[in-house]
DNA sequence: TTACGGAATT
DNA sequence: CAATTCCGTA
């Protein structure tokens, strides 16, 4: 059936376009679509910021903490199911989305706030780069200069996570009692602190046309992009993965398996 | 049950 | 490659 239009498009835009203006705050080349036609695939990371910053999504994914980075995955099924359908990966599910969210791990970008199910911590993310960037490239590495440096910025401070998120319900409040077994080396962020950071967003980072960026955006650089109704063909069976994605919304699928390689 | 990470694979 | 898949461990 076919005809269903989960709409299918992708954030990548948004974040190319944020991370542009991280960037070069003026003077360069490099426009923020000029990239997308070599990319291979959305990375995981960046899905899970485009849903966090989706207000509609938060039954799925939802910031308990903006400012800290720190969220939690309300419906991990669901958000299984939507990844495996933007990566084009049928058995996708819940456990293998935690096993590859935890392979952040080791590259520093994510850490599991202890003591809270589902919940966990940005700690940090390429913002120079979507992906496949020069640096990135060359070095082969994660932990030099395209990452945030680990210390005090915060994600928001570098503009990649918009600031309109309105606001979480203060999760955990007053339920909290441990809240601060996590840190080890970070401080500590008990996910209750929500309340407070939230008025330090401001909403005048000029960013906005998130909807009309939502539209459907097709990848192709050379055509090779299916269409998307035909994709979603084959996910159409089971999925209440229509009821969670918001209309505006849309992922483009990765043709991960034909480009690349 | 949730969470972790080695190892092989794509 | 950046996950994905499978699995033993806690």
């Amino acid at each position: 059936m076919s005809g269903q239009e989960l709409k299918i498009a992708t954030q990548l835009d948004i974040l190319t376009f944020q991370t542009a203006r991280v960037n070069d705050g003026s003077a360069s080349r490099k426009k923020s679509h000029s990239r997308s036609s070599t990319r291979k695939s959305l990375y995981l990371w960046e899905f899970l910021f485009g849903l966090l910053e989706d207000e509609e999504c938060t039954s799925v994914i939802t910031w308990t903490n903006k400012r800290e980075g720190i969220f939690e995955l309300k419906n991990t099924e669901e958000l299984a199911k939507l990844w495996g359908t933007v990566k084009n990966r049928p058995r996708m599910d819940k456990s293998k989305l935690i096993r590859a969210i935890r392979t952040y791990y080791e590259r520093g970008m994510l850490r599991k706030v202890k003591g809270h199910k589902g919940v966990y911590q940005f700690l940090s993310i390429p913002y120079r780069t979507k992906g496949y960037d020069h640096e990135m490239m060359t070095t082969g590495t994660f932990t030099s200069s395209p990452f945030l440096g680990s210390s005090e910025r915060s994600l928001v401070d570098f503009n990649v996570i918009t600031s309109d998120c309105s606001d979480r319900q203060p999760y955990y409040r007053g339920t909290t009692a441990d809240g601060r077994d996590n840190t080890e080396n970070n401080r500590d962020i008990s996910v209750d602190d929500c309340k407070q950071t939230e008025d330090t967003f401001d909403k005048s980072n000029g960013y906005c046309s998130r909807e009309k960026r939502w539209s459907d955006y097709s990848l192709s650089s050379d055509g090779s992009t299916k269409s998307l109704d035909e994709r979603q063909g084959d996910f159409n069976t089971n999925t209440d993965t229509r009821n969670h994605m918001p209309e505006h919304m849309a992922f483009v699928f990765n043709d991960d398996d034909n480009v690349c390689r």
